[in-house]
DNA sequence: TCATTTTACTTCAAATTTTGAAGTAAGTTG
DNA sequence: CAACTTACTTCAAAATTTGAAGTAAAATGA
């Protein structure tokens, strides 16, 4: 086991205690480092990553339709309720949105049109280009943002407890934007 | 912008110059903490750690079908290369499956299925428990998931260049490990 | 200036992925 | 051994994503 994940992948001297990135004993949500220092080798790949990203990200989704539930939405899934989050409190551009969250432009469009059905956006075509589709919330979507950056609340104060889980944070969505630049670079010029 | 940022986010110090998590400017691959260290006010909510999830996980679920293409992989997709990786290179029931990957049932019931009618997996009653089906990976599928380690050496180099890197990706690790957890418990017995 | 190309987006149909309800067969329990 | 639970499968419907083709406006260039 450690052999394989030696084959391809980087060793690092870390401080925690008896935890390999390949299986996942039931560790509680308690703090384990910073009390014993024990030094052990961890190694993970890109595609442990990878899974544990593709784990989290169904998870939240999951919890986000509980969410959504509770608060009576049923006209719009996560999905779209997450595009509203990406467009935040901007107005801005389909092509902008685009980037935002490297969606393909049929589907946003496909969203885009679902949350304008359901009164949470407004759209309107740009003065300067009138190609171009300018869009905003209403006053529904930010309402709808609103209650579920509420309910998001408890998370946060759960997540960052003290500077240390900030700053793990911190270096967790740092690294994320690496791997996200990496790999959308990788798929345009390839590696 | 900021104001917004502050209503539920938490605040940290950190050393990272003009970096907020709100907005993507164009930031190169090149490091950029402990050259400069000013300090500024970053804040993640959990919401923002979603939303890059959700981007990192798209991008890497098309860099994967890219490589499968590359491999003239057609008979599967990304979703079920992530499941075979998932099975690695041990042999386990369809529910250590569940857990591993936070599937549902009827979803890795239908990837399962297509994996083996590929061959890429063989699938035995086991014999204590009947009801409970052994998965373990074929020579045909060790073989695509080798190819795709072997694919992903590449990333894993220009990811874990040096100590830091390596520690960072580590934290990262960690840092989605408890976002799994907290996230998970809270949509079985609310937060 | 006006044909050509590019940009910005939309539409639609098909493929893929996910869900949920309902099954089946094998174990377990009272 | 009847009733219940577990471990999974099946199927149909829903949600999501892709890709090809379209439209209209803007930019380009001869």
């Amino acid at each position: 086991m450690i052999q394989k994940l030696l084959h391809e992948g980087v060793e690092v001297e870390t401080s925690i205690d008896g935890y390999y990135a390949a299986d996942f004993p039931e560790i509680t949500t308690e703090k384990q480092s910073h009390r014993h220092h024990p030094v052990h080798t961890v190694v993970v790949t890109h595609f442990e990553l990878a899974r544990m990203i593709e784990r989290v990200n169904r998870r939240f989704a999951s919890l986000l339709r509980t969410e959504m539930t509770k608060l009576g939405i049923e006209d719009v899934g996560p999905a779209q309720a997450m595009v509203l989050m990406a467009i935040g409190d901007v107005e801005l551009s389909v092509g902008e949105l685009l980037d935002r969250g490297h969606y393909v432009g049929s589907n946003i469009s496909y969203y885009l049109k679902q949350l304008a059905d359901g009164g949470y956006i407004d759209r309107v075509a740009s003065q300067r280009d009138k190609r171009s589709a300018r869009i905003r919330l209403t006053e529904k979507g930010e309402q709808l943002c609103a209650n579920l950056r509420d309910a998001g609340g408890a998370y946060n104060r759960v997540l960052a407890r003290d500077a240390d889980d900030l700053r793990n944070l911190e270096i967790a969505f740092q690294t994320l934007h690496r791997l996200e630049l990496v790999w959308g670079n990788a798929a345009r010029y390839g590696i």
